[in-house]
DNA sequence: GCCAACGTTGGC
DNA sequence: GCCAACGTTGGC
C-alpha cells in the first residue's frame, strides 16, 4: 500500500466536502506526473494526506481513501467544462482519474509551518520549495509522523 | 529539438 | 497583489 498527499483549494473542494458527499472524482488533474500517478501507482485502499492549498494557513486538514480504480476523467470530453480537452480522444483519452473517499477530519490541522518545522519532514516533498505538483507520493515514515502531528492514531 | 514567451500554482 | 518556480506552447 501507498501513501499520497493531495492538495485542494478548500475554497473549491475542502475536507468538509468531502466529508459531505463521501465519495468525490478527482476531475480536473491536467498534469502529467500527476495524472501518471494516478493512471500507474495508486491502487484501491491507498491513503492520501488531505492538504489544503491556497488557504488561511495552508495545511493537512485529514485523511482520503483511493476508493477504486482509474477511469477517464469525463470533464476532458465536455465542452461547457473549464477541463475540457479538444485534443483528447474517446478511444484514447489523455487524463485519467481516480474516486476518493472520506476517510477522518483531523481534529487538529497540520499547517505548512509545522511541517517544515519539523526536522523529520524536511524531505517532504510538499516542504519542498517550489513544489507545485497537485498530488506527490508519501513515505509511511512521513505519513505516520503527520498523524502523529495532528494527534492522530496511525 | 531549442528556447523564449506565457500561464498557472501557491506561499507570503 | 506579488512573485518565484516551473510546466506548456509554439515559432523557428
Amino acid at each position: 500500500m501507498k501513501y499520497w498527499l493531495i492538495k485542494s483549494e478548500p475554497d473549491v473542494f475542502s475536507i468538509d466536502d468531502l466529508k459531505k458527499v463521501k465519495r468525490e472524482a478527482w476531475d480536473g488533474v491536467r498534469n502529467y506526473q500527476a495524472r501518471n500517478f494516478m493512471m500507474k501507482e495508486m491502487k484501491p485502499g491507498d491513503l492520501a494526506l488531505f492538504y489544503h492549498s491556497n488557504a488561511k494557513p495552508p495545511g493537512v486538514a485529514g485523511i482520503a481513501k483511493v476508493a477504486g480504480e482509474t477511469y477517464p476523467d469525463p470533464t476532458q470530453f465536455d465542452k461547457r467544462s473549464d477541463y475540457y480537452d479538444s485534443k483528447s480522444k474517446q478511444d484514447n483519452p489523455r487524463w485519467w482519474l481516480v474516486d476518493f473517499q472520506f476517510v477522518k477530519k483531523f481534529k487538529q490541522e497540520v499547517p505548512l509551518d509545522a511541517l517544515k518545522a519539523d526536522n523529520q519532514l524536511s524531505e517532504m516533498m510538499v516542504c519542498q520549495k517550489g513544489t507545485r505538483l497537485s498530488i506527490t507520493p508519501v513515505q509511511a515514515k512521513h505519513y505516520e509522523r503527520v498523524l502523529k502531528l495532528a494527534g492522530e492514531k496511525a
